[in-house]
DNA sequence: ATCCCTAATGAAAGCGGTTACATAAGAGAA
DNA sequence: TTCTCTTATGTAACCGCTTTCATTAGGGAT
């Protein structure tokens, strides 16, 4: 047997020796204290402290079945969206006791899929982020670990689900009232459920009010097809574009940009998610996903459902809501002014009759709780 | 005692029986087959695999003390830096089989300190990115569990930094080159290992320059932050700032414009890490941190740690380079022209003189391999 | 044929806890 | 007083795997 690494801890052994009590006295007074006499806990506690003795939890796992651990899954954590996810759920699962794996699957669904193999034995369960994975594949896994899903509907399995659908209707009936006839729906691959309901919000509350709605769909929801997908955006006559996240968001504005057009007097932005949106310039219009909210309420579904496994299944909806900064604004008399082409096709055209627009009216310090994003 | 919430899994003793083999056969089948006859493995790994059997990793790591797990504790998963790093640093531990425990401590020492205690028996070693904890208590922990420091110098401790001393010198260099005479260095509290050793490179390679160097130090390094300090900034009469990060730099770009003010004709910018700077617009010119490199060093030295108990310690050092992209330019002539008071403290003054500078040229596609964000 | 050595396998004792079951000591109730 | 029922604690059997030590069977060497 190979030593551990370093200096072995004092064990339960040690602790019931210099207490004068059994194991399981010792045992039971971390866990159970109430079956003990209170002298004895004290006693037995304030040995224990005066020895530096910490429970095993590995030890602890083994004899009872529960690690106290739970694993999220997600496609990338370098995704800010995820980030705020993240950072909800590890939050949530420590307050509750329990600590947290992270599996990165690199956006494929084979690496989430050996990730849940993995990680199987060593959790009480997990958390799927807006999974890659097959419906039956997830349907195995939450067959062998109880398992919350982020952003995906699978009628059996708990899920939470972060409702836009409202936020983006009402982002469309702002840009209805600043007198947009025309506007756009940049979306990601028709897989994302979270696109799908938006697109549609998109569509249905644009006919309703007589608007004329295009929908483009970009290969990957990325800065750089959103910033690419702008000519195409243009040439559908809109004057307004919605993003499905706010990384999209942030690439138009600046695909705007390069063609020289401005945010919002030639053109207006909404995004999703919130959660780059105050460190845009102007501060992005979008709709609030709780990114970090949605991570804690899967890990409190989880958890609950672990304590009572007899449990129905819930599905809490956290609905998102138009928050406006800078980013929208009257629409341009006379359509998008005619921009010029992208300025790193052409960068030695001149600069023309390019209007500096007044300045849109940021919304001073009240863009709700920006979101820390602190350095070394 | 409890049954585990699930279907339980077949254990060794099952193969064992179904193969005619002992427990041992079975166990040494998995990890020590080189001790067994090619037939016998042959036999207990077919029975094993058709009893759907998987060794249990609690199991092995309270027999042999070894988890095959390690943590990562950092200040903020929402920072883009330390995204990116855990990226790194979790998509390495897979590769070597080991899985990775998220911990983040808000930014608060004692929070760190918890976290650190609490995954101790779960982990064979820790990565501790950027810490908060004081030295004393830094020690006490890698006395107990294999600890890699990320960015922070311990005298005797394992760690892994990030040079960017040499890039900041180079992106003093550019400036000076392009004529400025006066700038900005823009820094974390002094705390911050990393902002000292940024602050320290501008100023002295400005004053082997014959330039003029300030420097402002955030309270904490945000956007926020970078944003509010534009005054300051400009008070010192500087052409051109550089920011200890990314996200203070963007900062900055936001508070610049809120005064008019564009970048680069009126102002230069230079960010550090890489992480979000080629989704500003400009695109920002940065020092590249190469982050995710430095979490996956950091776990190749904690694992090479592992299984080399008594190799020396080793420091490698990770060497930032500059990247040149669009926010830095020529001096404007005659100094910063005068900027109205920010936007949002008067947002009815009329918009005066403001010249709208010739397009800055973006470097084309040619912005490094920008990290993916995608969305849901 | 005898001895020693090696290779292959098994038996069983942990790893550090939990918990079913047994036991002992009081507290009421009859 | 005797019996039953709690309440507090101890004993010991696991949890699933690893590993030391013992055992057995051949395979040369002498």
């Amino acid at each position: 047997m190979v030593k551990p690494p370093h200096t072995s801890a004092p064990t339960i052994r040690l602790v019931a020796r210099e207490a004068g009590v059994s194991q399981a006295t010792v045992s039971r007074a971390f866990s159970q204290p109430e079956l003990l006499a209170p002298a004895t806990v004290e006693k037995v506690l304030s040995t224990a402290k005066r020895l530096g003795y910490v429970p095993n939890q590995v030890a602890r796992a083994l004899s009872t079945g529960r690690t106290h651990n739970i694993a999220l899954i997600l496609p990338d954590v370098a995704n800010p969206f995820f980030s705020a996810l993240m950072r909800g759920a590890q939050a949530q699962a420590y307050k509750r006791g329990y600590a947290t794996f992270l599996g990165d699957s690199d956006e494929t669904a084979s690496l989430e899929d050996l990730l849940l193999d993995k990680l199987a034995v060593q959790v009480d369960g997990f958390v799927l982020a807006s999974p890659r994975l097959d419906e039956e594949r997830i349907r195995r896994h939450a067959g062998r670990r109880p398992l919350v899903v982020i952003n995906r509907e699978l009628e059996g399995i708990e899920r939470v689900l972060v409702d836009t659908a409202s936020g983006f209707a009402d982002a469309v009936k702002l840009l209805a009232g600043f007198g947009h006839r025309v506007i756009a729906y940049v979306g990601a691959p028709r897989s994302s459920w979270s696109s799908q309901q938006r697109a549609r919000a998109v569509c249905e509350t644009g006919a309703a009010l007589g608007l004329k709605v295009a929908q483009i769909d970009a290969a990957r929801p990325s800065h750089e097809a959103g910033r690419a997908c702008v000519d195409q955006l243009l040439n559908t006559g809109a004057t307004a574009a919605l993003a499905v996240d706010d990384v999209v968001a942030q690439g138009i504005m600046a695909g705007l940009a390069d063609r020289g057009l401005s945010v919002p007097h030639d053109f207006s932005v909404i995004g999703c998610d919130d959660i780059i949106a105050t460190t845009t310039y102007p501060p992005l219009t979008t709709v609030n996903a709780y990114c970090g909210l949605a991570g804690a309420k899967a890990v409190d579904l989880l958890l609950n459902g672990l304590s009572e496994p007899a449990a129905p299944v819930d599905t809490p909806v956290i609905v998102g809501e138009l928050i406006v900064r800078g980013t929208t604004g009257p629409a341009p008399q006379g359509g998008v002014p005619n921009a010029g082409a992208p300025a790193d096709r052409d960068p030695s055209s001149p600069t023309t009759s390019r209007r500096r627009p007044r300045r849109p009216k940021p919304e001073p310090q009240a863009a709700g709780p920006s979101s820390s994003r602190k350095s070394i």
